[in-house]
DNA sequence: ATGAAAGCGCTAACAG
DNA sequence: CTGTTAGCGCTTTCAT
């Protein structure tokens, strides 16, 4: 590969004077700066980033670390921060978590050392923070989609109000005439703040959750909303509409009810949380409350990007929360109006 | 952040016995190695990878491109590389082509700049084996999910042999006894070795596909899935079984039969191929033919890493097919003894 | 406007 | 076994 110092010699100039026509700071003259381009022209130079990153001490690399990447609730956003960061001459590291603080610990500590530009870290697991304590100051980061309180104060936050997202699912159920005996599929504890919301707009009706109608699952498959599904259809009286806390959960209890030939909403209504891919074409088509995740990833990407462009350390305490909303289709009844 | 001479300096060595305590390359005296490693403790000292990649030439990074990262297909090829470079102490970079060749030619030029170690390239759009070629020698280049013939020659293979796959859908419907109006929805160009596939299945067979029951979509979408369906239905005779080149369009296929009250399999069978997540819990269950994309990550993943060891350049002829496998679950009839 | 020198932090090659 | 020297390719600083 032909190097600066080539095109230099080729161009006979210095190398200073190469660097200052690619960087475009310093003026060059007219005459000079074609004999250069031509030179680049001709060997085929092109920079070595590497060498820039160790005398600048930037990398224009961004990170995102992510549980999985395989679940496309987060691959949707990487897609996303992926598009902006290259919008902006950034390249994106790909890093997962994979439910392990220790791994987490050691991909931090690799980033570091890799002296990235920034990081975006989703993974809400109480440990994050401090982990992301280890490594602070070396770059800027940001914690995306944290879903429990506390929110932390010592990194700006960029997250959905997934308390709302819960209520919205709720005061749905009871916009359509729904009251009683509404049953809640959640996954304990990750989803607590969306049961919360669930909770707070039944109880601002002054409707009862009733303890026989709440399942709390280990995780939220389809398998897990099939299994809790199925247990609810054990127990009288049978619920008028069943709550997922997500749509994955709530596409197992559809299946669940299909093979007790009930009818969906008929018999009973469904509503999930997270507007999936594929949502729509479920049989009925889910009712759900959308999670803005492509509306997250560009917010957290440009506050990263922003906390990066000023020298000063990031505003810690800056709490960013997307607003979710309702997206009605065939699982829940009409509206009735009274 | 501290240096390895500020490290040597406190070991009262120079920055070499420091070097050669980490790298285990050459003999240190335990007395010596235990000062430098407690210096190292002491001070928190991380060597620095950009200032190691540009002496050593290499950065250990690995990138791989995508059409694009949101299709659940990618991002689980990509779950498993990341995990199996990370094994090897290996970072990802994560590139997305977005049908463009531009992009795809841009992202390429600097990847190259960066001197990673070795790409794994998932877009078989004809250009990439040229593009490829602009950067050929800087690194090794696996191209993978190679879809259509001609397979390159100028570059190692690792794909899924997507005839084969056809031809197990295609076969399926013969051996539960359908030999009759048997229709295709398949995506052109995209998708025409797996309708040979099929084709070849049904020849074999002596039966025959009529052009009133093939359709071909522009993209593999249930919406487009769900379109072909409605239009194989206005026509007559009606179809006994609908293949759809992909799973997706099979769940729009299915969408299509349920509102046209025709009952799956009993009125019309249906199969898909891909395997994705979802099918099981779809309505029916969808009869596919799996595509192994995990296996085809850990076999491509496994394929550069060899020959980023070699140093000679990577066997450029080398074709490696993985094959399909069929799942019948519930959307084709069972196999009649005849 | 251009050149010369220094150095980012590390490893390779050799000397002692 | 440890130290010295050199240099990866680039940008920053200062001199001309």
């Amino acid at each position: 590969m032909a190097t600066m110092t080539d095109v230099a010699k080729h161009a006979g100039v210095t190398k200073q004077t190469v660097s200052n026509v690619l960087s475009g700071k310093a003026v060059v003259r007219e005459e000079t700066r074609q004999r250069v381009l031509e030179a680049i022209e001709v060997l085929g130079y092109r920079p070595n980033l590497v060498a820039r990153s160790l005398r600048k001490g930037k990398t224009s690399i961004l990170a995102i670390m992510v549980p999985t990447i395989a679940n496309p609730f987060y691959s949707d956003i990487v897609e996303e921060v992926e598009r902006i960061a290259g919008e902006h001459e950034y390249n994106l590291l790909l890093c997962t978590s994979r439910k392990s603080a220790e791994r987490a610990q050691n991909q931090l500590q690799i980033l570091s050392d890799r002296s990235i530009d920034g990081l975006l870290l989703l993974d809400d697991s109480p440990i994050s923070t401090e982990l992301a304590t280890v490594v602070q100051g070396q770059f800027p980061i940001i914690l995306c989609n944290w879903e429990h309180e506390p929110y932390p104060d010592n990194f700006p936050v960029v997250s959905i109000d997934y308390r709302e997202a819960g209520y919205l699912a709720g005061q749905h159920l009871l916009d359509v005439g729904l009251r009683e005996h509404i049953a809640v599929i959640w996954e304990s504890p990750a989803h607590h703040l969306r049961f919360q919301g669930v909770r707070n707009a039944l109880l601002d009706s002054g409707v009862d959750l009733e303890a026989h109608h709440i399942i709390a699952t280990a995780d939220s498959t389809t398998e897990s909303g099939y299994q809790a599904a199925r247990m609810l259809l054990a127990r009288r009286p049978l619920p008028q509409a069943i709550l997922a806390t997500n749509d994955l959960m709530a596409l197992g209890t559809l299946k669940a009810l299909r093979e007790h030939g009930l009818r969906v909403p008929d018999d009973i209504a469904v509503i999930g949380i997270d507007n999936i891919f594929l949502g729509a074409d479920a049989y009925p088509p889910l009712t759900t409350v959308e999670i803005p995740k492509r509306e997250m990833a560009a917010e957290m990407t440009r506050l990263l990007l922003r906390c990066m462009k000023e020298e000063e350390t990031p505003i810690p305490r800056l709490l960013t929360l997307l607003r979710p909303r309702l997206i009605v289709r065939c699982s829940t009844p009409h509206s009735v109006i009274t």
